[in-house]
DNA sequence: CTGAAAGCGCTTACAG
DNA sequence: CTGAAAGCGCTTACAG
């Protein structure tokens, strides 16, 4: 079968321990056995056995991923946030085994007490996560990509959706808006926790109150033709409106075909504001000014800061939890009032 | 730290080859040892370590999943391939490692060669696939999905792309068509040899000609605004064509819009085809006639036949390519021509 | 600069 | 029905 140290030390001539060093590069080895070395290597086609490494040193250079998929979810944007964490991985050393176990809890704990990953990536969290309970058990450290309420304990990595519901709504202040829509994720959000949810909203009612502004907030849904009954409900309870506000995926990414339906334009007959990644509006060509969600750089953080923490890094100090700052990204979709 | 199966051994007054076997159950154990086993078990909350387990039986229970991503692809389609194949993984006792390298040769061979997988599943198969090279240099089995000309040796599983284009040939010849329009995946996709393109476009091409139909063939885009450039460039071509096939997945997300925008209506103004899945088909409320892509038996299927081989299976039997066969799904999108 | 040996935590013939 | 021991393929103190 495949070769092993033991075929690779025979061939040229040396002691398994002097492969394993000349791997590592944790002595120093003459050049002229290091070539002796590297010739067996090539020669055989040698690599090192996964299992027999993690065994020996306790490390398997693989990180766990956990998606959790909700009914109803709008999975179109998941692959933006599993990508990231992909590529920061390998950029660092590491693989990644996704977990998509409906028991999510108890994949956490399956893949962690078997050792078979080094540290934890939660995707989709929630306010109440039921994984934390099991990653408390755990020796391997992890990190959120979202906010849990019981995440104390653990690196997390969120957008601040607050901020990004202040600039918003600042923007709108700015042009003169005074009454405007707000489409919030799905209830069944809020039920779960999706704490984003209400972050945003909190945040933005808050914040127009500052103002003067008066928001309409209403759920928008995931699925046709729901998506555009709320909208028509939305909007018809504000006839005044005039500006709109879109935080959800699915609502977003059916707006340009809905203002079309009802003869609406952008920024003419109404300003819309969403919220959501590069990524994301180019796929779906949308045409709006939006909070940018930076999954990429979540991503590319929380892996980082995770592989530190396995690294044992003494610098890393005490979990935190990090609210990537927000950026408005002006598409042209706001106007002005007179 | 952990709990080994020694900890398990001593706290039950039993040999660790006991309690292994008390695991597998491949051998007979008293019901008292059992239980004690089990108790100790329970109390040290003990699970055993993977790579000492792979390393033992040279068996990971892990699979590769390989993706390989385009520029210009329209990624909200990915996920739809993936999570089959890791709910299906998980009923068969398989985790999976996903893999995203650019260098997907590379990736195929450190995975495999440092025994880190049992078995491959490779998506977004090309025609002339350089993953495959790298794969027959692998001991581990390996099935694609897709289709590519230097894929013997390995299990294939793909839409017969053939048929579901003179599926949807035929229902439009039978409803009176005699002029369509083709909007095929985008040229790159023929580029890099994704041969689902041309093998549906040629069947139709074929299909057509026995009814003396017409078919406009033009190439769809990824990203707008050039889908829509695309497809009024090929209606304008046209303009007797009284449907439209639409084999592009960013297109067909883009056509609610476009036929919006562009005052038709379907039946009524233009017939239409589609070629996607039903869990596509709901998270972008397309409301057309479709051939159903499958991405879930597909995935199913090639991860249920992989574990066969994994497993030794002596029933499986030499490598196949199976085309599974389409159905078309109709929605109410085509209209009878008087 | 290099080697012999122990050990990581399992599984599985071999013995009884 | 159960145990002692070898072995899977690595890494890493320990010695020289």
């Amino acid at each position: 079968m495949a070769a092993t140290i033991g075929d690779v030390a025979r061939a040229a001539g040396v002691s398994r321990s002097t492969v394993s060093y000349a791997l590592s590069g944790k002595r120093a080895i003459s050049e002229e056995t290091r070539d002796r070395i590297q010739a067996a290597i090539a020669e055989l086609g040698f690599t090192p056995n996964a299992g027999a490494r993690a065994l020996a040193t306790s490390q398997t250079k693989v990180l766990g991923l956990y998606l959790q998929f909700q009914e109803d979810e709008f999975a179109p944007a998941m692959l933006q946030y599993v990508l990231p964490v992909s590529t920061a991985a390998r950029e660092n050393g590491f693989d990644l085994l996704m977990v998509t176990d409906s028991d999510v809890a108890g994949a956490v704990k399956r893949t962690t007490s078997s050792a078979m990953v080094d540290g934890v990536v939660l995707l989709d969290v929630t306010y109440d996560d039921v994984r934390l309970e099991a990653l408390r058990e755990a020796v391997q450290p992890a990190v959120l990509i979202g906010y849990a309420r019981n995440g104390e304990g653990f690196d997390s990595y969120d957008l601040d959706f607050g901020e990004a519901a202040r600039l918003v709504v600042d923007h709108l202040a700015e042009l003169g808006h005074r009454d405007v829509v707000l489409i919030t994720p799905p209830r069944h959000v809020y039920d779960r926790g999706g704490s984003y949810a209400w972050r945003f909203r909190d945040a933005a009612i808050e914040r127009a109150a500052r103002y003067g502004i008066r928001v309409s907030s209403h759920y928008g849904d995931s699925r046709q033709p729901a998506i555009v009954e709320a909208l028509d409900a939305a909007l018809a309870s504000s006839p005044e409106a005039t500006a709109l506000i879109i935080h959800n995926d699915a609502t977003i990414a059916a707006l340009p075909s809905y203002l079309h339906e009802r003869g609406l334009h952008a920024p003419e007959d109404l300003s819309v504001v969403g919220v959501f990644s590069r990524e994301f509006g180019q796929a779906f060509s949308l045409p709006f000014t939006s909070v940018e969600t930076s999954p990429d750089r979540l991503g590319q953080e929380a892996v980082r800061r995770l592989i530190r923490r396995i690294a044992g890094d003494p610098d890393v100090g005490a979990p935190l939890v990090r609210f990537v700052e927000p950026v408005l990204v002006d598409r042209g979709s706001t106007r002005t009032l007179a």
